[in-house]
RNA sequence: GGGCGAUUAGCUCAGAUGGUUAGAGUACUUGCUUGACAUGCAAGGAGUCACUGGUUCAAUUCCAGUAUCGCCCA
């Protein structure tokens, strides 16, 4: 044979998703889809956005995030529901500040330099400008999001939420202000909540310093983490119990460096374990210090500017950067004597989760909101269970929080945010007020000269009221009425107390119940070693290429695969190539049942019971089944398990077994009429079926075996129905004897794969049955399977001789025959039957053992005593039957 | 230090309410231009179910402990 083809490819038939996902979701959004109507009768299904932040370009974790999303709604939305996913973004005023921040340095000026008002109108413009193109991505991604609704944190409607929800919680008295010890971020110049800080462990040390007693040569030493600080210290601390040094508590000693006296107090706090059992106390840098200073009345003295260099009070240190500053400072103890030791120290810092610098506690006046009232109907909600966690041990986690659950610095020293609601007059009176106070609200005070709160509000103080300022609140819109609660929120774990709990919070003090009744914590995407994927490691993998390369569907559906429930997805380039081949073999299949339709309108949605063949009955009973387990596994949230149930259907019974079964044996042949209808109508099934997660690719088939009906023509499959079954169809009985028909093919094939039988090579098969039943069943669909195993004459029956030179192979309830004279290799057919031989006999032994205990048979329930016995029998037989064939072998 | 989770084929994972010849995808080996699909088809090799005890007639599955890894909180 020539190689004519050589030089000429074969054209790939390949789906190609870049020609085909742009213009579906055009007209998808064009034809208002996705709009939900708050005057629809039917019931609502809501969901909203977990925002992006709008410093974030869709990653991986947007990929996930967003595909379980628009999976859950475009499923409701089939089954009937008004279905609203309304999308938006995140004002993110740490990270975006910081962004534009850096943008004018580059262009050597400063945000000061340029102003309050221009740099917030400058942040804005860029803001909404990256706000668009990450809702774009979400598009590309087939998002079925209310693109009408779109919300952003900082438009004017909910910014007006967040003032309304100030003055409300001040009013009740939430809402105070207060000198404490926050979490500073000197990088981003602010103060931060605690749970914007991460702990992270680094390696440091314990310097020993040496506090020399006032009129005396004696020393205290005292270990500490951060020697710098001690510019700050206003006493040592012992505990009252530690003997060692009580005859010390009431004296003074003098601080090195400064020379300023100090007094030697006791307190409980103190834990005579640690270091020396004597500690520094600095009231205004460490939170228990700062109690301790308040329980003795101790100075507070700042040694910090707010960008972390050392101030005024640090003599001549000022100036200088704290770690500079603390090797300074640690050089001249050192120098003076006063530095006992060093020793390694593994220490436990905070980090500012937006640029992870070390975050200093920073004594300073701040508003914070006062959680434990809050937090008690959400701890209610929880264990009621009007509110669920998907996986359920998250709950756990969502509680601890809330039982300890401490006061909540929402105070930011940024610009870019929300404004503090808050108005001060030059006597320190203060007024709350929505917008600038009236004349009214100010009564003595001319409103003109009161000056607003410098300081914005945590971000995170416009995100608790999502669920509800993005419907409208605090107005009583239609769409509140309509949307509100929203049934489940979709997010990762890293926010359930930035953002999770907080919402449930305001969900019930604003709303008067929960923001959503489910919440679905999904894994956190790592790369194909298990580490976190992020920006600044550079191992993220850009779901935008992913996109160009296999199209959207591939990423949704290979995401949704590779994610274990409530387990990181462990994520690496060729993930998605699964997910193609998927793609591609649901567009291969549905072509070949268009082209033998060849042009006929396609029989949907409807079923002729009646002339089906006992494959027919095997594939819509294997539908119904799959229908029952996909709908079970989206009611406990086991989207992963949806997606492989239907993975397997498609490829394995649709694909693999039905239609080569249907297909005619002989080319040129039509299939059976009736089989095509079912064939046609699985396929429509699966299509539905698959549409919230393939939505591109299932649409446009759809699409093409629709289009030569005009009844049809203009359907989509947006608005379902999503299949259900009453379970009519489904039969074990028969799925039993369909598992035989493939057990005598994959035996054939079996046999000729591993004696090398060449692929076009016919023969016939004798099949010697335990029933004649089951050898009717054969030959009465021989036709059928005939092409699936190279079969000319089939001969059954309980009394079939072995014919010579033929190899064998023994199955449950029946023996098979395969002459293949000239063909046959003794030495391979002796290994095969050998190796199944040792098999069954390891099986046997097993069941043997079972059946001889009497204790077993004593205890166990009937039934499962029967199945091992039956199971002995059969494995006893299969044996002799293959020693018979191996002695046989052995004569030749 | 406290809490939570994980440990099953080389890799990534499934394995309700204990009884299965422990499965899939991928990788690997072999053979195939099969009239939908080489992004494919068929066949095959591959696992002391982390370890140690306990409960039970029976444990990958339930309980306890140990080890390793990961996450959260302090």
């Amino acid at each position: 044979m020539s190689k004519k083809n050589d030089s000429e490819p074969k054209k790939s038939s390949a789906y190609s998703p870049a020609e085909v996902e742009d213009r579906i979701y055009k007209h998808w959004t064009e034809s208002g889809f996705y709009h939900a109507a708050p005057d629809a009768p039917q019931k609502p299904y809501s969901i909203v956005i977990p925002p992006p932040n709008v410093t974030d370009i869709l990653h991986l974790g947007h990929a996930l995030n967003n595909t379980i999303q628009d999976i859950l709604i475009r499923k409701h939305r089939m089954d009937g529901f008004t279905a609203e996913w309304l999308p938006g973004a995140d004002h993110a005023g740490i990270a975006t500040q910081v962004v534009v921040e850096k943008q004018l340095v580059r262009e050597g000026t400063t945000r000061r330099e340029i102003g309050r008002e221009k740099f917030v109108e400058r942040t804005r413009d860029w803001a909404f400008k990256n706000k668009e193109m990450i809702l774009g991505q979400l598009r590309k991604m087939g998002c079925s999001c209310d693109w009408d609704r779109t919300r952003f944190t900082i438009d004017e409607g909910l910014s007006r939420a967040v003032a309304e929800v100030f003055k409300h919680l001040h009013e009740k008295g939430l809402i105070y202000r207060g000198y404490r010890i926050v979490n500073w971020c000197p990088s981003c110049r602010t103060s931060l909540s605690d749970d914007e800080v991460e702990h992270q462990d680094f390696k440091s040390h314990l310097w020993y310093v040496k506090y020399k007693l006032k009129g005396s040569d004696e020393f205290l030493t005292v270990a500490t983490t951060r020697p710098e600080t001690m510019l700050g210290d206003t006493a040592l601390a012992v505990s009252p119990k530690d003997g060692r040094y009580k005859r010390y508590v009431g004296k003074t000693v003098i601080l090195p460096i400064l020379e300023r006296e100090i007094p030697i107090v006791a307190d409980s706090y103190v834990d005579p374990e640690f270091g020396t059992g004597v500690v520094k106390v600095t009231p205004a840098h460490d939170p228990n210090d700062f109690e301790i200073g308040k329980r003795h009345d101790l100075p507070e003295i700042n040694i910090l500017n707010t960008d972390g260099t050392l101030n005024e009070n640090a003599g001549k240190f000022k100036g200088l950067d704290r770690y500079v500053g603390r090797k300074q400072l640690v050089e001249e103890l050192e120098n003076k004597g006063q530095l006992e030791k060093i020793e390694d120290y593994e220490l436990s810092a905070g980090t500012c989760y937006r640029c992870h610098n070390v975050v200093e506690p920073y004594l300073s006046e701040q508003w914070f909101v006062k959680m434990s009232e809050l937090a008690k109907p959400a701890i209610e909600a929880l264990k009621s269970g009007k509110l669920r966690f998907h996986p359920d041990y998250w709950s756990k986690t969502y509680l601890h929080w809330m039982e300890s659950i401490r006061d909540w610095c929402i105070s930011r020293q940024l610009w870019w945010g929300h404004r503090i609601p808050v108005w001060y007059a030059e006597d320190g009176k203060m007024f709350v007020s929505i917008d600038r106070p009236t004349a009214e609200e100010c009564p003595g005070y001319d409103p003109e000269t009161l000056t607003q709160d410098e300081d914005v509000l945590d971000t995170w103080f416009s995100s608790w009221l999502w669920p509800f300022s993005t419907f409208g609140w605090p107005e009583k819109t239609p769409e509140l009425e309509k949307f509100y609660p929203t049934k489940v929120l979709v997010t990762a774990s890293e926010i359930i107390f930035l953002w999770v709990a907080r919402m449930v919070m305001a969900g019930y003090e604003f709303m008067g119940e929960a923001p959503f009744s489910d919440v679905y914590i999904h894994g956190t995407v790592r790369d194909a070693n298990g580490i976190k994927m992020s920006k600044s490691l550079g191992n993220g993998i850009d779901p935008v290429e992913v996109i160009k390369k296999h199209g959207a569907d591939s990423l949704r559906i290979s995401m949704v695969l590779a994610t274990p429930d409530g387990q990181d997805p462990w994520i690496s380039k060729n993930t998605f190539e699964g997910g193609r081949n998927f793609v591609n073999k649901l567009y291969q299949v549905s072509r070949f049942v268009m082209m033998r339709l060849n042009g006929r309108k396609p029989v949907l949605g409807e079923l002729n019971d009646k002339d089906l063949v006992i494959f027919d009955r095997w594939i819509l009973s294997r539908l119904e089944q799959t229908i029952d387990s996909v709908k079970r596994s989206f009611t406990e949230y086991r989207l992963s398990n949806a997606a492989k149930t239907l993975y397997n259907f498609v490829w394995e019974d649709y694909c693999s077994w039905y239609i080569e079964l249907i297909k005619p044996d002989t080319p040129g042949q039509e299939i059976r009429e009736n089989s095509l209808n079912v064939a046609t109508y699985v396929l429509d099934q699966i299509l539905r079926l698959m549409h919230p997660f393939m939505p591109f690719v299932t649409e446009e088939i759809y699409q093409q075996l629709t289009a030569v009906d005009e009844e049809r023509s203009n359907e989509t499959l947006t608005f379902g129905p999503w299949p259900d079954s009453e379970g009519k169809h489904i039969d074990n009985a028969l799925e039993e004897s369909l598992k035989q028909i493939q057990e005598v093919v994959t035996a054939v094939r079996s046999v000729r794969a591993e004696l090398n039988v060449p692929p076009g090579k016919k023969s016939d098969l004798y099949v010697r049955v335990n029933e004649e039943s089951f050898g009717q069943l054969l030959e009465d669909h021989i036709q059928y399977f005939r092409s699936l195993v190279r079969v000319e004459n089939l001969h059954c029956g309980v009394d079939v001789k072995k014919p010579p030179l033929s190899a064998s192979s023994v199955i449950s309830g029946a023996e098979i025959f395969v002459p293949l004279e000239g063909l046959i290799d003794i030495e391979v057919e002796k290994k095969r039957l050998q190796k199944d031989l040792d098999n069954l006999k390891t099986q046997l032994v097993k069941v043997s053992k079972k059946l001889a205990n009497p204790d077993f048979l004593a205890n166990a329930p009937t039934d499962v005593i029967e199945r091992e016995k039956l199971k002995k029998r059969d494995y006893e037989e299969r044996i002799e039957r293959i020693n018979r064939n191996l002695e046989q072998i052995l004569g030749w």
